[in-house]
Parts: structure tokens; sequence; C-alpha cells
DNA sequence: TGCATGCATCAAGAGAACTTATCCATGAAG
DNA sequence: CTTCATGGATAAGTTCTCTTGATGCATGCA
């Protein structure tokens, strides 16, 4: 048997309204639905039932003893849901949970998200970060920063920054050693993760094809961040993403010798469900975060994202 | 817009128990339906809510945290109208609402109710009287009792009993004014409510044609019942009908004088919304009173009765 | 590596829910 | 005391939700 037999939902619903108006047209006008069809489910609760529900009075419906027993308590339990339903659609909007790379998090994201609720007062954002690459089926996230190609099946990406890399490192120490002038000044001082793929990339841009990099001392710190810290404090030379130390920079703790940058291809990307491009909340993240990183002044364009099929 | 769209209830029932099931295939097994429509239904109320409320893992699904939000209240929803709906049938079931004319409640059914009660124990009866005919459309009635002929529109009536009529009295009132012999003798007395129609086919069935009854004063007790207290005391002749008074009968307390019984064509019946003729209670009372009523040891038999249509 | 489990997707079909049209009864108004 | 307006019931036809069955995919287990 149907449970939508034993159990019929939706004619309780008609019948509350019915109760609560005294009226069967009237609860059809507040249902959107003809008077005939309010009369029909409330035959289908009666006969559910087994005993009427309302006396047929000439102009107008009353409940009868059963109707009155049941109505406030089907009233109640629809209260209950509409809370529920309202609830879940408040938390739907109003909290955005965004993933990073824990770089990201902390050389970004830290410094604008603040702009980020203001503009959107009324979203609560959680922001979560991991090395890894998260999966949208296996964690409640509405959003992610992740590095990459931007080639994530059912995923919508947007391009944010390219992930360039340079040697940077704090200025004492370059006069330490009497000045960086060329790129193999830089084999002079302690590199920081020399074991990083980036080192070899951009020594071999630069034309110094014999840096021996495997041969120091290993020094993985795990993220961009700190070794970042770690040239700001003077103990060598890391290589870094620029954009990330604006501040680091403008104040002298930290400074680019070269030019030159490397790039292995992979960039920053905002990511989420294409199936969730709607989502109201997602959109004005994706609005504000592209409008960051847009050409001063120019709105940032949705459409160069990469949507790769499933 | 449709009201089915704005609030998905059926949506909401295969959402409460993919949720505690933690298992859509198992939610579809316990509601009687497929995997493939409880995945349907859990993704139409994520887009009405605008989120996801599970997340698909491998063999399992797990609530987000929007379901984990959303899941009990909508639980506490239904565990309600579960009670509410269960608590109608359950009043549905077990009370039964009986009217009756006055005259029968307090004559035969305030004497064979209990063995009724004693049959269906589960039924609380109660039970209303009044003069007039109550229509099922306006009084929260199972069953009525009714003199008449039996033709009401959309309403079924069994017959049970002629409501035949003859001069009835206290023996000791008769030796008082040395024995009822003839029908004429009865003129000597004292007529309780000489207005009645009764009366007069009564002596006109009894070849008095001259009896003078209008002259007399009246004295009009309401119901049958009163006017029998009053002949029992000794205060006159009534004209009742005899089954009503087995006891006083037997007691030597009423006598009735006459083979000699009127009838003006009506008699009770046990009306009920023909609509209504399977409910359980119902059934259950018809076929108690109909054995009371049927020749001893015999079952009554159903189909004496008249349907008349609407 | 192959099998079992569990969910998603798709196309097609059944059946429920709804609408339109009509009728009927009642209470109010002229 | 008609006549009209209101409100519900009924019948038949239509729409469209929901369900089904087949299929595919990913994962975990043997």
């Amino acid at each position: 048997m149907k449970m939508s037999k034993q159990f019929p939902l939706n004619a309780l619903r008609v019948f509350e309204a019915a109760a609560r108006l005294g009226s069967f047209t009237r609860a059809g006008e507040e249902l959107g639905m003809t008077q005939t069809a309010v009369s029909y489910q409330i035959k289908l609760i009666e006969e559910n039932v087994g005993e009427p529900l309302f006396l047929r009075r000439p102009r107008q419906v009353q409940l009868t003893k059963t109707g009155q027993l049941l109505a406030p308590k089907v009233a109640e339990a629809f209260e209950i849901l509409r809370d529920a339903m309202a609830g879940a659609r408040e938390d739907a909007e109003t909290s955005l949970l965004i993933h990073s790379t824990p770089t990201f998090a902390s050389q970004w994201l830290a410094r604008h998200l603040g702009s980020f609720q203001l503009r959107q007062p009324h979203i609560a954002v959680r922001l979560t970060t991991s090395e890894t690459i998260i999966d949208f089926h296996r964690e409640t996230v509405d959003v992610a920063i992740r590095s990459g190609k931007g080639d994530w099946p059912g995923l919508t990406a947007h391009p944010l920054m390219c992930m360039d890399f340079t040697p940077m490192m704090n200025p004492k120490l370059a006069e330490d050693v009497g000045g960086i002038h060329t790129p193999r000044d830089l084999l002079k001082l302690r590199i920081i993760d020399p074991g990083d793929p980036w080192w070899m990339q951009w020594f071999t841009a630069a034309g110094v094809h014999d840096a021996d990099l495997a041969s120091r001392p290993a020094s993985r710190l795990g993220a961009q961040s700190f070794e970042a810290r770690a040239a700001i404090a003077g103990q060598g030379v890391a290589i870094l993403t620029p954009e990330f130390y604006p501040d680091d920079i403008a104040l002298g703790r930290l400074y680019q010798p070269f030019e030159l940058r490397g790039n292995d291809g992979h960039q920053y990307w905002l990511v989420y469900q294409t199936a969730r491009r709607n989502s109201a909340k997602i959109r004005s993240f994706r609005d504000w975060i592209l409008s960051e990183f847009a050409p001063s002044g120019n709105a940032a364009d949705p459409n160069t994202a990469h949507q790769t099929a499933n």
C-alpha cells in the first residue's frame, strides 16, 4: 500500500486551512486551488479517518467533534514544519562555508574577508583550511579556493590569481652578503625549502642550470606562509608568490631581487558546485571575490569561469 | 504558483525517513517506494531549501549542517501528525453518538443499552435526545432513532418497532370504577392528554364515534413516558405503546384493557447516513439493535432497510 | 581485480490531483 | 415570497507529479 494513502499529507494541509478558515472556498483561495479540490481532499482525509470531520452547513462548514480534536494538533505540526523550513532556508542563506588552502587563507582571505562581511553583513562566514583538496561530496562546504588547473568535473572554477613565484628575502640579509645582483648570488644564502620544485624551475628560467639544490639541507615548512615568515626573519631566501606579501614588501621586510617570475601553469581558483551556481550566497561571494581581483575599478566578469562537465 | 511547490510536504516525509535511516534505499523500503523516488524527492526539497541536505558519500548519505538542523524538527512535526491521526481514528472508532426521541430513549434504550456496551466495551456511547428530528448535516451524530415512515433522503432506515397504541391504566383505577368492560367505559375516567390524535383514532376503531374529547381539560405532558407515569400513578387512562412498559405490566401497575391497537402508519426506525453504512461502529450498533428486535433467536436481517435516494 | 552496495540519471508511464462545468440548497434581500 | 448570492457536491476530463525500471558510476570489501 502506498504511504500517501495511509497518511494523506496534502489532505492534512488542506484540512488545516479549511478548519482555520471555516470555509472550503476560502481555504482553496489561500492554497491556490479550487474549492472543488479542497472538497476532494477533505473527503480523502475523512475516508482515511473513517468519520466526517466537517458538518456541511448551508453557507459554512463546521468541525465535528473529531475534527475539533484533530485540527489544533495538525495546526501545531504544520507550524513546526513551517518554522523548520524557514530555519533551514535562513541557515542556507546566511551561512557561508568557505574552504581554502592555508596559505591563501592566511595571506589573502584573512586580510580581505572583512570587506565581504561588510558588504554582506547578514552572512555568517565560516572558514576552514586544509592542504588537501576537499571533496564537495564529502564535506559541507559552499565554496572553495584551490590551486590547480581549473579542470574539476562538476565544478565551476573562476581564476583568481596566478601562482607566480620568485625568490624573496629580507633586504638586510642581502646587504649582509654584499647585495644580490645576479641569480647566482642567491646560492650564497640559505635556501628555504630547496626541495621545492619551484626553485629548480626558477633557476632554470634565470639561466642557472647548475644549482645544486638537492645537496642542501631540507627545510620544508609545509606552507608558503611559514616560509615567508622565515624569510622575513632573515633566515634565508624563499621562493614565494609576491602578491601575498604586499605589507611586508611595503614595510621593507621582504623584497624581490629579480623581476623574473616563474609559473608552473597552476593558479588559484574559486570553485563551487556548478549545480549550485544560482545560490544567492555563492553568487554574492563569487561576485565579491572576482571584483577584488578584477583590474581596479572594473567589475569582474563571471564568464571567465571554467565549467568542467561531470 | 502551486502550494505543493512552496511547501513540499511529501518530500519532507521522505526526508524525515532518509535522515533517520541514513540511507535513501532504506527510506524507500520503509515508505514503500523506490530509491529513485527518494532521490527525486530529496532533490526537490534541497532545491526548495536552496542547499544540499545530504552529503552523498559512497555507501551512505550523511546530513549536512542544514540537514541536521532540519531533521529533528521535521521528525517532531510528523510525530505530532501521526499522533493526531491516530487519535482521530481512535475517536472515530470508539465513540458512538446516538440521538433518539426522549420516549424511546427512556423507555427502551435506557433499559437495553447496557447489553450493547457489554458487547462492545471499547465503544463509548453518548446519547442525546430531542423531540425534533435532527439533521445529520447539522449535528455530530452517528446514528439516530426516529419515528416516521422511513423515507428520509440520503439516509438508511431500519424498522425497529411499530408505534402501536392502546389505552393503558393502573388496574386499581379500573376496579374503582367497577371495571372496564367496553371501550365506552373509559370515558368514565380522566383521559390523559385527550388532545392526542391517537385517542380519536383508537375510539373510532373501537366503534365509539361520539367521544367528546375536545371538551375535556387538556393535560399534555409532552412525552409519552410522562403520560405513562401519570397512568401508573392512577391519575387516569393514557394511550400508550405497550412494548415500552413490559416491567410495569409485569408488576401489575399498568394494564391494557382491550386487545385493540391503533396504528397511524408510523414506526420507530434506526437511521444513519447511507454514505457511512460501512463504519464499524455504526455497523455494530445496527447489528445489535436489530438483533434485539428480531424474533428471538434469529439474527436480524439488515436487508429490511429502507434506503431513500438523495 | 571482481563483486556488492548505494546513489544519480533518464525516459516512459500510471495515477493522483486539480480544473471546468454544472447542480443544488440555503439564507438574505427586494 | 420570489430572486439572487453564497458555498458546497458531483462528474468528467486534463495536467503533471511522482513512480518505475533500466542503466551507470563510484566505492569498499573479499
